[in-house]
DNA sequence: ACCTGATAGGTGTATCGTACAGCCATATGG
DNA sequence: CCATATGGCTGTACGATACACCTATCAGGT
């Protein structure tokens, strides 16, 4: 497939986009059986934003909060977050991992790192950091 | 965030991919109503590969062969896919778009060309073609 | 102080996408 | 000509999700 022009840029950036997207779950059941990607991308929202609220999930992975209320309340469940009352807003959670949740997604983290390693091997340094770019400004557009 | 080490970038991509993938429904429901992301790549599989088996799609999505079929069969029930035994193995069925198929397709592949027009307004001809380059690059990986 | 509307979140219910196990029909290779 | 493999379908169960509606709380205006 050759990438001459902006349109073909264009089609091969959607075909593969959502191709990619299609294979998701797939790959992340693959990764690590005991979390879901769902659950995966939740702890991790939740670990670099502690404090976080529902609702900020919601916004963020464009899902209905009664998505992430049953989400979350699993992950309670499991004993991965901790949702405690707002001091300063008495109708909000503010939502904390659990050490056994920073655990597991530790874990994770780890096998998925290992994933990525093995199929980004043949990349330089300098495709890498391309590709990250790339990404960002994609995700930052929504 | 600063993209400066393989490790970072290497995190990064992780990242954003994962984001992608997550909000990659929800986006795509919003941009046409009547075609869920998963006809809509099953249609354009087939668009692509007309004569393709249920197999073939299973293999290229990571999917169940059940999936498939019963996704298939919808798309049938639809009258947007046809499906024909083939004629080198009478197990297996062919798959070929009818014209309605092909329709509702090219209808779907314009309103996804706009929100991504959009969404990629401000990238230089260059810029897509890396990108272009990457995520296949990434996605021929599997 | 009170209404009023907005906001954070949870529940009831329905649907879709998916996997796994098991089935049948056909094909292929000793 | 049988044994095994392969392509696909069905039964069943479950997870993720949305939409509509509910409750509790907050913030502003009178």
């Amino acid at each position: 497939m050759q990438v001459e022009t902006r349109d073909e840029a264009m089609t091969v950036i959607q075909r593969e986009l959502t191709t990619f997207a299609r294979r998701a779950r797939a790959a992340a059941a693959r990764l690590h059986p005991r979390l879901s990607l769902v659950s995966a991308t939740l702890l991790t929202h939740v670990a670099e934003h502690p404090g976080c609220r529902a609702a900020d999930l919601a916004a963020h992975y464009l899902l209905d909060k009664s998505t992430i209320s049953r989400q979350v309340a699993a992950l309670e469940r499991l004993g991965l977050v901790e949702r405690r009352t707002a001091e300063d807003d008495h109708r909000a959670q503010v939502l904390h991992l659990t050490p056994a949740g920073a655990e597991v997604l530790a874990d994770y983290v780890t096998a998925r790192r290992q994933a990525f390693e093995q199929r980004l091997a043949g990349w330089s340094e300098e495709d890498l950091r391309r590709f990250a770019i790339c990404l960002t400004r994609y995700n930052d557009g929504f």
